[in-house]
DNA sequence: AAAGACACCTGTCCGC
DNA sequence: TGCGGACAGGTGTCTT
């Protein structure tokens, strides 16, 4: 389901309803997600949450006594329920607080992961090594430039790594790179610091359009509240290939980039 | 050290 | 209608 912008939309919709809320009951139907359930994930009942934050396609519950750390794979997916409604095949995680309402967790991949961890979220062994998040400060032209000098892989291999920039996956990969102009198999040496400086800010449009519109629903994404992700209806690459492009009508090509699809336009982007 | 392959899962769609 | 195969929004770990 999640990039960014998706995960962005379920923080935005959990925090006002779970925040300053006191965790009552925890519900583990499936422990075998990306990683078994930990037992100590226990530990979140009777804690209040303080706070929701996110960190690339992370989703932290901060508490007093440690954070949960949710991550959606592919297919997760999480919604606000009145923690009465009937919990259907692959709803695999249900937190429930004191006022009825409950977090419910469903993956029927289980490609995502819920964690628990007692120290600070952000040295968790899956969070310390992240890149920079696409709005911060750390996110410029010559971090980019810097750090590509040597490398030999594609800009959308390298763009879609959350080593070098945090929440950015297949879908927004191909609108930034076609927003951007460049042809998704470049070497990332190759491409020169006012390049990168484009591309910086294509991704910043990009992911600030599909925030705007809730995230993009292909096939199970749904806000925490149930609704549609509406920026699916402004793509102008993914999902298109063998259709015109819409900036000059030149028919777009497809192709695989490490197994992943891959759209562009060979006369925009170069 | 860097890059590529593989693994983890289920659901859906398409062609025969 | 049924079946096999390809494909799907991710990413840690293993192999080269």
């Amino acid at each position: 389901m999640p990039e960014l912008p998706e995960v962005e939309t379920v923080c935005r919709g959990i925090s006002p309803i779970l925040t300053g809320k006191k965790v009552v009951t925890l519900k583990i139907r499936q422990n075998k997600l990306r990683w078994l359930v930990p037992e100590s994930l226990n530990e979140l009942v009777g804690q209040t949450i303080n706070a929701i934050q996110r960190r690339a396609k992370y989703i932290l519950l901060i508490t007093d006594n440690g954070t949960v750390i949710i991550h959606l794979g592919m297919s997760g997916r999480l919604s606000i329920v009145p923690r009465e409604l009937k919990p259907t095949i692959h709803d695999h995680v249900d937190i429930i607080i004191a006022d009825g309402n409950c977090l419910r967790l469903h993956d029927h991949r289980r490609f995502g992961a819920i964690l628990w961890t007692r120290t600070d979220p952000y040295e968790h062994k899956l969070l310390c090594d992240l890149g920079p998040e696409p709005f911060s400060n750390n996110f410029t032209a010559d971090y980019l430039y810097a750090s590509s000098r040597k490398g030999k892989v594609a800009i959308k291999t390298w763009l879609m790594n959350g080593h070098v920039v945090a929440g950015i996956g297949n879908i927004y990969a191909n609108e930034a790179l076609h927003m951007a102009g460049i042809l998704p198999l470049t070497i990332i040496s190759n491409i020169s610091k006012p390049r990168y400086q484009t591309l910086i800010h294509c991704v910043q449009e990009v992911l600030n359009a599909a925030i705007a519109q809730g995230g993009t629903t292909l096939r199970d994404f749904l806000s925490s509240s149930g609704n549609l992700g509406y920026f699916t209806q402004q793509l102008k690459v993914y999902g298109r290939g063998g259709l015109p492009c819409l900036t000059c009508g030149t028919i777009l090509q497809t192709t695989q980039i490490q197994n992943r699809q891959t759209v562009y336009c060979y006369k925009c982007q170069k």
